[in-house]
DNA sequence: TTTTATTTTCAATAATTATTGAAAGTTTAG
DNA sequence: CTAAACTTTCAATAATTATTGAAAATAAAA
């Protein structure tokens, strides 16, 4: 396979596939296309690259960047603004699981937290309850799982949990 | 809050989370009605509780039952099927869990290791291969990790992982 | 300041995804 | 077997979400 092909196949691919996990496919396209490319692109670059329009390509670009995935550039002679994505795909993992904690989790545990204030004590009531209570309980767990890889090292990531996965 | 309104209000913020993460609106909501039942419910009971129409409550009871997360339930003495949810919610993580892997995962390990054909051997090939091979490996890790998760019990999930974070 | 380059916004439109509801299919009872 | 009870399917439609493109806003250059 070539380069050039493998590139706009893995931009194609990783776009089809964020769709079906709740990620806007333009907004995929986008990062892998930074991603794979060697040096900052410009949104005249991305416009041409994927065949969207410059709307697009902003309103995208910003997502990314809100996300903490993608950098602005500055280019020497150039006025306009270039882009372009960490190449530290550890890093990557880390700010996306920030990210999907931030905006994913821990609304969760705020609304589980809030419907806990039921005033009756019947059977039922404590039915309910204790879903919501185990609810609570395996998403805290996960949130501090995921915090806890959020601060490590790649190191613990690729040895500790190895040795846990091993037990 | 009463548990009557607290349910309602439980299943109207899952149903409005889920479409957040890119799950279907209703199969989250017809969950969480299953979930928080204390009998199981046929199609009438969730077309009625949930103003949705008989074609949509099968749809989505399929779906959900094809990840897993829901069952028939025979009822004496009545024809029609009823549906309900397992309570353990340990179980649901780790069917979710399990689910998810093999839907999201999986195809993003098999297009990787795909793309890692290419042919060339100049620098940029090798950046390229250099960045595929880096989301192979955090893929792949993270994969791992989830595979044992859904081997275990949920002691460990509590205890071993846990430990872990305090680390 | 005025002009020019560039970015941002957002109403209109397109594309995608979800839902309906009635017809077709299936199963059980008599 | 036939009729009744129930489930499934799927074309039509509705609702949602993404994209365009041109106008407005902003920033840099002359």
């Amino acid at each position: 396979m070539k380069l050039e092909e493998a590139k706009l196949k893995y931009i194609q691919t990783w776009g089809s596939l964020a769709t079906s996990w709740g990620i806007n496919k333009t907004m995929a396209q986008v990062h892998a296309l930074l991603l794979v490319s060697t040096k900052p692109l410009s949104a005249e670059d991305i416009m041409e690259t994927l065949q969207i329009s410059r709307g697009n390509v902003n309103m995208n670009v910003r997502a990314l960047i809100d996300w903490g995935i993608v950098q602005k550039e500055f280019v020497v002679g150039e006025r306009k603004e270039f882009f372009s994505a960490n190449k530290d795909i550890w890093e990557l993992f880390k700010q996306i699981t920030k990210e999907r904690k931030k905006r994913e989790i821990e609304p969760v545990l705020k609304v589980l937290e809030e419907l806990q204030q039921v005033d009756e004590t019947n059977a039922e009531a404590e039915d309910f309850k204790k879903v919501l209570g185990d609810l609570s309980k395996v998403t805290t767990t996960v949130n501090n799982i995921l915090d806890k890889a959020i601060k490590a090292d790649e190191h613990w990531l690729l040895s500790n949990f190895t040795k846990v996965i091993k037990k």
